[in-house]
DNA sequence: TCAATAAACTAACATTTGTTAGTTTTGAAA
DNA sequence: TTTCAAAACTAACAAATGTTAGTTTATTGA
């Protein structure tokens, strides 16, 4: 009701003053003042700014632990699923544009027990994304080059998406995703 | 002397804390504990926390800027010149992981004139990258995709390079520079 | 050995910070 | 129109912040 939606308003409003500035120079006068009110009434509709963070940065990151768990256990093709992992990420930046920054940048200000819940959820699905690499290159659909090399140059590129999608205009999401299975998978130089 | 050594040992250590927790969430107290010595102390050496930022940034941002002046003005092929774009960032990563840090996330908290100083020479840098792009999708040399897509997903994965470069051990540095090379510019998926 | 200076210290400052307590205003249901 | 809870407000707090002033200690060159 009422306060939910207040509470939804808060947290978009303070997700995108952290992704300007991050979450320790962004202060609850800041946010209260990005909102038109005082910052004591903020308090009636969230616990603390530590919960605003955790919210922000929890809720996108479960989203993408669905996601990726939807993907391992489906029965694709490994190429297929890199194909879904793009997708997945396009999807949910270009949906939570703002929440991607604090994800990237503010998770070391999560205090316990929510750190050590986020970073669980982190190493779990890069150990699912490494498996599929894996498997592609046991499997000579990948190329047999370092693992690690391989799935932290997608990832890089697939985490920080929300810092640049936007600099291209008249391009849509589907054809955003074309280009992005296009330049990681399969590379930008012409074949001979 | 004495006092310069002082300051770059303020430096190295500023920018080892900026890049674990980043610029606002570090004290000058922070930086004088880690150092042994009390907060007022730091001052005897440099001017403000804001110097000790912008050193650290406008440094590795002259030396990125420096290296891609040398490859524009060279007479190398698109490929190689891409090549050596990767080389420079791996090198620059290796010999300054923690300045990244700053670098790609506390650059917004620079002062004028520093702050235009800096977005001046990303946005010239980021340019030199762009038309040699174009000039390869020109001469066939490079896929006919979209520039920025293309632009952006290396960079991306370069900028972040300083973030797990470590976490592969037993891969050294011109081993990584022959993988991100083949990993960036061919992509990972097996030709048919 | 002494003078000069570099580099540490203690103490304090004005601001800003997250947050709480208590109070007033607002708006919808009765 | 009255009632009552939601949501705003003012005022204040204790702690932390970057920085300065003034002083003491350590080191070095003459």
């Amino acid at each position: 009701m009422r306060q939910e939606n207040r509470k939804k308003e808060i947290i978009r409003v303070a997700s995108s003053l952290f992704k300007e500035k991050g979450f320790s120079a962004v202060s609850m006068r800041d946010i209260a003042h990005a909102m038109g009110i005082k910052a004591a009434s903020l308090y009636n509709h969230i616990a603390s700014k530590q919960e605003i963070l955790s919210i922000i940065i929890l809720d996108v990151a479960e989203e993408f632990t669905r996601g990726m768990d939807a993907i391992v256990e489906s029965d694709d093709t490994v190429i297929n699923k890199l194909e879904r992992v793009i997708e997945l990420h396009v999807n949910v930046t270009v949906n939570n544009a703002y929440a991607l920054g604090s994800l990237n940048n503010d998770w070391m200000h999560l205090e316990e027990p929510q750190l050590s819940y986020f970073l669980k959820l982190r190493s779990k699905y890069e150990d699912n994304f490494r498996q599929i690499i894996k498997l592609g290159v046991e499997k000579n659909q990948l190329e047999p080059l370092n693992v690690e090399v391989m799935l932290f140059s997608v990832l890089s590129t697939l985490r920080t998406l929300y810092l640049w999608y936007r600099a291209k205009e008249g391009v849509n999401t589907n054809e955003l995703i074309k280009q992005m299975k296009h330049t990681l998978l399969h590379g930008i130089v012409t074949k001979a």
